[in-house]
DNA sequence: CATGAATGAGGGTTCATTCAT
DNA sequence: GATGAATGAACCCTCATTCAT
């Protein structure tokens, strides 16, 4: 008994509310900023959705624009380590790092409620230089090095041909990114046809990886 | 005949300039709807990168959604006939019909202002479901159907080996989207390293066509 | 007709009207900051009391915080030229330029409705220590000089005796100012009792000038 | 006697704490209310220069209105009295009396954080008209009455000359007044010459008891 | 036709007040 | 009692839209 109220009973429910606020605000600004983009959202939206009034917002963030921030900056930083590991434990197969990049990707943030950040990010990049800065710098440009690093050691071990790897990181996040994109825009409010994003990254990695051309004119 | 165009020719200024109005507003509400986004951009910005004064927009458009709807269809729709001529001119040779549209996709719009129209119906859709739906089925739509035809082409001749064309056209915009994404969002606002348009799609379209997995590797 | 023309036609009505605004927008700004203070006083109640709409005032100044400055600033500079004319006028006899000045500051400013800026800014200086700085510099320290050559005149000439001027210019304000403050005061919102300001100005000039001790103690 | 005593010196520290807490808020509220004015003092900013939660502010008071009120009522009611010895202690004597009770005036309120008062008042009778008539009644009526009562001593002993008291007691309070307006203005905020408040209240009971003009010319 | 002054609904932000802890 | 998280009414300011000139 003891020890559960030292666990427990020691933080009010109204502390931990307040611990878990920022988070819920958070998220239920990326999700209205993507839905509607950051001008057309208004707080007491975002706030209903966190089931708080729209003063209680005020409580977590300076402004608007400091809430826009913060979805930026808390959501994407914490997720870079794992794209780390997954280099790591992937070493010594590039082919297979490279799968396991991508579908991670795919997993950690391609199916969250994270895929909204680059799509908001690339729609309000204009208005938030800043912002798109820091994210260029703090989120884009390390995970384009750890793809960076994929190619290389692929090249090295002869896996991979030898190719302007600069370009092709780009290129192979580019159907990615194109996938929330879609499933944020055309995807969230027109009658489109399903599209299985797994079905769809492997058939992206069979298509880099082997080509268009048929194995047995290869070479001609 | 002659008379027609002599009189066309000798219109006063003023009436020249009148009929152009439109054009020049839409396309001074593109660069600004795709910069700041529908909401952030104001009408009073639109009429003065236009040259005329708040009022005289609502001459030539109802409202601001007006304006948006207009830019969106008197944009893309005329450019769909190109794609066609494209597929026609090169019916004989599926690879160079592929490289064919995609650079005159670049050409035509992805190096024009209206690369803005993607970029801005993406970041829209969820605001203007109704054009995103119009934009799906008549501008999208018909342009991967076109792809799809030049890979049907392929297969049926042998140049291209069996792929899910609904997939496979899918992926190969991605990176040419994703490009006018990027230059409109970060490309526009940081400090970026540059890149070469051409290169990039050349090298997708290398990478597409002939795949990561080096010549002597392939069929193991 | 066309001197007729020329004169009037050449102004549209929303013209005139558009030049007479800013004078109107002050005046009614002035009577409520004046009355209620600058933070209770609403922009909707400012603009009511000029005849336009809450937004009609954002053409004409930036802000709630810029229409004071302009209130300010717009109201007295014009008038310190005024009481230049007093003293040139009255250089000769200091004790009627003394009155002068004192009953032209009365019908100049304490008995029109820029009696208000005094109040106002004594209440509000705490608030905008950049207004109240430059309204010392630019009104009250020319005034208060003013007053002093009055003084010096007198004293060299023998007819007032020597005083400290720096300190009675300030004593011969007080009552002046206070009775504005007074006016606007309890004055506008209290039964109090009438004062008639001309009977009180020039009780204190006869206090001033020969004091409470009758003639006849004098020199004791 | 001895025991009540001791019971109230060894009463526990949070129980003076609480009694003092009333006097501790009027007096932060005061401080506050002159510098910014009513509408624009939070009561956060109250509460915290007293040391408390802004909560606790409403177990003393039931509202910012009430507070307010508090202030003005329980600031200046203690001090009437005082004015009424200074009568007492020189009644055969009116010009020492004058003196006295500006004086008294000057060191009771002038130069304590009462001086406040007058200053608030004065900015807010607008706002709160009861308060202002209440403070006109019990304050400032009370205050003249001495001051008149003076006077009349002094011109019933033909120390003074005859004068009409109502508006000379008006007068006497005008510099005074205009001290402490001026502190709480300019004073606080600006740059400023000092100014000396005792050779300044001199420099005005000298100006009004021997007035302006020197001995030698009066009685022409 | 073209203008730009005027409008007023809408949204970001503040802060007096309440109340669960 | 004391706290401070939460509320929501109120106010500044913006901007799409209208309309007299």
């Amino acid at each position: 008994m003891v020890a559960l109220s030292l666990a427990t009973a020691t933080k009010p429910a109204h502390r931990r509310r307040k611990e878990a606020r920022p988070h819920e605000l958070r998220s239920a600004a990326l999700a209205l900023f993507v839905e509607k983009g950051f001008a057309a959202t208004r707080l007491e939206e975002v706030a209903a959705r966190a089931g708080v009034s729209k003063g209680t917002l005020y409580l977590y963030f300076d402004s608007k624009e400091a809430l826009f921030l913060s979805v930026i900056k808390e959501s994407m930083l914490p997720l870079l380590q794992k794209g780390r590991d997954v280099i790591d434990l992937n070493a010594d197969n590039p082919e297979v790092a490279l799968r396991a990049f991508l579908f991670g990707w795919w997993n950690l943030i391609g199916d969250t409620e994270l895929s909204g950040v680059p799509k908001l990010m690339m729609s309000e990049a204009g208005n938030f230089p800043e912002v798109a800065q820091f994210y260029l710098n703090e989120v884009i440009q390390p995970a384009k090095n750890m793809l960076q690093e994929i190619l290389d050691m692929g090249m090295e071990k002869g896996i991979f041909r030898a190719v302007d790897t600069k370009t092709v990181t780009h290129i192979l996040m580019a159907p990615l990114l194109q996938l929330v994109m879609w499933q944020h825009s055309f995807g969230a409010c027109c009658q489109v046809p399903e599209m299985n994003p797994a079905y769809y990254i492997d058939s992206f990695l069979d298509l880099v990886i082997t080509g268009l051309t048929p194995r047995e004119k290869r070479g001609e």
